[in-house]
RNA sequence: GCGCGCUUAGCUCAGUGGUAGAGCACUGCUUUUACACAGCAGGGGUCCAAGGUUCAAAUCCUUGAGCGCGCACCA
């Protein structure tokens, strides 16, 4: 027997092959575990989402481990019997993923995103997307995870798109979701806004400045700042500082370096007497802090910064230069400047050195500039009632919460904190809630609009007549704006106008095609096109890839340029430019601006009329372009003149819809951003549950996905990393509560960072990550879940050492080789001497017995108060030194000198301690556990045995 | 500034009122119905410091030191 089996556990032949068997069982979805009698139909749940991993790359071993922590708990909790379902997916994490790839690009490439275009840019994301997500599936598979499949998820993909829709609309119904003018982080390098758990602190040396504005302004104020301060509006003293009290409410006319300002002095509780002058300069525009005073005080806010950190103010007229010295200067060489003007006249009174914490954008490392913007907000503030129960359950009115009463009033910032302070969600280790609780204290609305572009779009559309915004989930139709392709002429800057034979060159193919496969999935009934060559060629491949119809409508012709057509660019608008320009006039033999919008006036109309509900692509020119939308706008004709034609192949997309409540206007405009990755990842829990396309029918008891809702919902346990405690724990709370009604689990556990051996994060720009397949490799998943899980109180930083899992791949070595004994010591007639263990009248042995018993209750306590590292622990000790080393050493002498009866019992004794040990065991070395099972019971599987 | 965590064997860490623990490393011996990726035996700790509570403190309390982290921000 022993003779056939080596002494050597073969982990990397083994693990693939018992990852495998899993799989094939179907077990790892609970909807097979009830139809084959494993777990009764009506068995407690445990339900538990994984964290989503992004695909900004591969797995590190911090995901590694926790995989292991939750399966742990899942593998467990399948054993003792419940509904257990652990749904897998992965995370598109807009901005990094984005970041990562652009970043690649410009390194591989010397391109931006802006260079390559969205739809492009696009592509090579959601290339980078798959790719990733690939090896992050294999890798978490390698691990033994034993996720059910069958329901992997991402947070990018329909179903979960549809959530973030229906969840906007909601909230926007609600009150709960806004769009407002506030100061948000801008991250310059980023080009986006981004929300304040987003930002970082970095201590940096910063020098402290005390001046005044100007030698006839009383006060005088101190900042690390500058340059900002030709933005200030006001200047905040506190009410009972008797220095100032005389000041306040007067407003003086300043001139600061050069820049006009108008001061308010207004008295505000938040200023601090005794810091630096005890007088703030308050500017609204670039300061969170301020721009609250100025909503406080009702003060005009001045932006003096753009999106690029330049300023946007004038300051004095630089002669040699020929513009107005300050426009467009990088803000740290403003602020050079402006100390420097303020040291020659005198106005500069004290320059300290002092240690300063800047914001920095967590992702791309920007220094963040607070900018008043256009943004959508998530309101933390207004009150709101939690909307009717999804599924009639129980009484409580719209609530299902225990903590909230129906029909209550809250806000999100209460409603978050109550479920937690009531003890309806529990987290783990408790020191979290308090620092839960003190986030939640200084709460602002969240900002969950982004300027990028990988990403769930914003299902908002604003009226391209008057901007009015509408927030719905269909539009009627949409229309797609296309002007074509690259042609010959465009390529040798030759104008064409109306000219007959003008093709498309091979670029303009390509562009033409691009366009057509982005179309292809647009469900397109018509392509309306201008009927010159380069339209014509573009619009007949888009046809031909759409499946829809063409009709030709010479009214969509450029503009004729008569006598110039044919020429080269720089000659026609030397010779014509002007006439080019004006309105009514026109090149001889070609049109004015004025017949062009003539014959296009009637376009929109027809086809509008004729196709109401169509999609429908228009090829056109770039002149005709520019006039049907600047109508759409209202833009006066003269001004439409000016305006830059698009692209070649650019697509213009709009949805048609029921006319503008305001204008009347049918055309409107897709917000172009997209949303804080956040806000669709909040959603996890139950967006991956059928959320809500299954909202109304699920039904609990029945299996199915459909009916997963009401099955597994609220969820049993969330484990994710202690440092997205806020970014996702906290916002789950929050979108279950508005949405569901409900919390989206009952238990978080965070855990700890896994660090380097020298206590350093793992990061691929630190160049100490390491593979986790790689580690598999050479010493098998088992070991390194046990040494990732052994040793570390929960809740604490892992420090991983390679070491550890040398010694857990002994322990599987030592575990086989225990069986190894055990088998080949198995009697050929064991039936007919086995007495049962129950029965058995060796004082010994039922010792041994009751000492088993005793272990598995204390390890079954451990692990249900999530004290993994202790019950592994204690399975390990009790296996290697009380089973191998006692218990084995005893029974040899029985096993070798005994009557068959004896060695009998003796081998029915190991193999249930043995096979007991390998239940208990098995969450936390998985694979090795069942292929040793399998050699006792080669008809089961261990994963879904009894514990 | 407010808050949190850590400090235990050479290293990495468990243990949280009842005679100090694990893995790795170290020393010596041992091929024995499995396993040398093993067995047996062993060395190594004033459990950061000081004070307090207690019959009893690594464990609870107070103070302090060093390291690390989170939040807020000084404008």
């Amino acid at each position: 027997m022993a003779q056939e089996i080596p002494s050597r556990y073969d982990h990397k032949e083994s693990e693939p092959r018992i990852y495998n068997l899993w799989e094939k069982s179907g077990y790892f979805n609970p909807d097979n575990c009830v139809k084959d009698g494993i777990v009764k139909k009506d068995a407690e749940v445990f339900s538990i989402a994984l964290p989503p991993p992004n695909v900004t790359g591969t797995l590190h071993i911090g995901h590694a481990y926790e995989d292991a922590f939750q399966d742990i708990a899942v593998r467990f909790n399948r054993m003792r019997g419940k509904r257990t379902i652990w749904v897998p997916g992965t995370d598109h994490a807009a901005i990094a993923t984005q970041a990562k790839v652009e970043k690649d690009l410009i390194k591989t490439e010397k391109k931006n995103r802006f260079d390559l275009g969205r739809e492009e840019f696009l592509r090579r994301v959601n290339d980078f997307a798959k790719a990733s997500h690939d090896v992050i599936v294999r890798q978490i598979k390698r691990m033994g995870a034993s996720l059910d499949w069958s329901r992997e998820a991402y947070t990018l993909d329909e179903p979960r798109n549809l959530a973030v829709r229906t969840a906007f609309k909601k909230m926007h119904d609600l009150g709960l979701v806004y769009r407002g003018n506030r100061v948000v982080n801008w991250d310059p390098k980023g080009q986006t806004v981004i929300s304040d758990d987003e930002v970082t602190h970095e201590e940096r040396k910063a020098k402290f400045y005390t001046f005044r504005y100007s030698k006839d302004f009383p006060i005088s104020i101190s900042t690390t700042r500058p340059e900002t301060k030709v933005g200030d509006t006001a200047v905040a003293v506190h009410p009972k500082d008797a220095r100032y009290k005389k000041f306040v409410g007067k407003t003086y006319e300043v001139n600061f370096v050069g820049v006009p300002l108008k001061i308010k002095v207004i008295a505000d509780e938040t200023v601090e007497k005794d810091f630096g002058t005890g007088a703030l300069g308050v500017t609204p525009a670039h300061s969170m802090i301020d721009w609250e005073m100025a909503q406080r005080h009702k003060l005009p806010l001045v932006q003096v910064i753009d999106e690029r950190a330049r300023m946007l103010v004038d300051g004095p007229f630089d002669a040699a230069q020929g513009k107005p010295i300050l426009q467009g200067m990088k803000t740290i060489e403003a602020r050079e400047w402006i100390v420097e003007e303020l040291r020659k006249n005198g106005l500069l009174e004290k320059e300290e050195e002092v240690a300063q914490n800047i914001s920095v954008s967590e992702r791309t490392g920007g220094v963040v500039e607070p900018l008043p913007k256009l943004q959508w907000f998530v309101n933390v503030n207004a009150k709101f009632q939690i909307p009717p129960a999804r599924r009639s359950l129980g009484a409580g009115g719209n609530s299902k919460f225990k903590s909230i009463k129906g029909g209550e009033k809250i806000t999100l910032k209460e409603l978050m904190r109550r479920v937690v302070e009531s003890g309806e969600i529990k987290i783990m280790p408790e020191r979290f809630e308090k620092v839960y609780f003190h986030w939640i204290e200084n709460l602002r609305d969240w900002c969950i609009s982004r300027q990028i572009w990988f990403g769930h779009r914003i299902p908002a559309w604003f009226c391209l007549g008057c901007g009015t915004e509408n927030i719905q989930q269909k539009s009627e139709a949409r229309w797609f704006l296309v002007r074509h392709g690259q042609s010959k002429f465009n390529k040798e800057k030759i104008s064409q106008g109306q000219m007959e034979g003008n093709p498309l060159t091979t670029e303009g193919i390509a562009q033409a095609e691009r366009v057509a496969d982005q179309l292809k999935n647009e469900n397109i009934g018509l392509v309306v096109s201008s009927d010159l060559e380069r339209c014509k060629m573009t619009a007949e491949i888009i046809a031909e890839k759409t499946g829809a119809k063409i009709i030709f409508d010479k009214r969509l012709r450029e503009r004729g340029l008569g006598i110039a057509e044919g020429m080269a660019r720089g000659e026609r608008e030397r010779i014509y430019g002007d006439i080019m320009k004006d309105y009514e006039n026109k090149i001889p033999g070609g049109e004015s601006w004025q017949e062009l919008e003539k014959r296009l006036s009637e376009v929109l109309v027809d086809h509008l009329k004729d196709h109401e509900h169509k999609n429908i692509v228009v090829v056109s020119h770039g002149a005709p372009i520019n006039f049907l939308v600047g109508k759409m706008k209202n833009i006066q004709s003269r001004e439409i003149i000016s305006q830059p034609i698009p692209k070649n192949s650019e697509v213009l997309e709009l949805i048609i819809t029921e006319p503008c409540r305001k204008c009347s206007g049918h055309f409107y405009e897709q917000d172009p951003d997209t949303f804080d990755t956040w806000f669709s990842s909040a959603m996890w829990t139950f967006s991956t549950l059928g959320w809500p396309a299954f909202a109304e029918t699920a039904t609990a008891g029945k299996p199915g996905p459909e009916n997963d809702l009401a099955n597994y919902h609220p969820t049993s346990l969330m484990a994710p990393g202690y440092e997205i405690l806020f970014l996702w724990v906290a916002r789950m709370i929050l979108m279950s509560g508005c949405l569901l009604g409900e919390i989206p689990f009952r238990r978080v556990v965070l855990h700890g960072i896994v660090r380097d051996a020298q206590g350093k994060k793992f990061s691929k720009s630190a160049g100490n990550g390491i593979d986790p397949l790689f580690l598999a490799d050479k010493y098998g998943a088992d070991a390194i879940r046990m040494a990732l899980i052994v040793g570390t109180a929960t809740g604490n930083d892992v420090k991983f050492d390679e070491n550890r899992v040398k010694g857990y791949r002994n322990f599987s070595t030592k575990l086989w080789n225990i069986a190894r004994f055990v088998l080949s010591n198995k009697p050929a007639d064991l039936r007919r001497h086995e007495r049962g263990l129950t029965q058995t009248t060796n004082a010994e042995h039922k010792q041994n017995i009751e000492e088993l018993e005793n272990i598995k209750k204390s390890i079954t306590e451990h692990i249900e108060a999530f004290e993994f590292h202790l019950a592994a622990e204690k399975i390990y000790h009790y296996i290697w030194h009380t089973l191998a080393d006692k218990i084995i050493e005893a029974e040899k002498k029985n096993l070798k000198d005994g009557d068959a009866s004896q060695k009998a019992e003796s081998y029915a004794l190991l193999e249930h301690l043995l096979l007991e040990s390998l239940k208990m065991l098995h969450p936390f070395m998985p694979f090795v556990t069942e292929e040793i099972y399998r050699k006792f019971r080669p008809d089961r599987l261990l994963m879904v045995e009894k514990w």
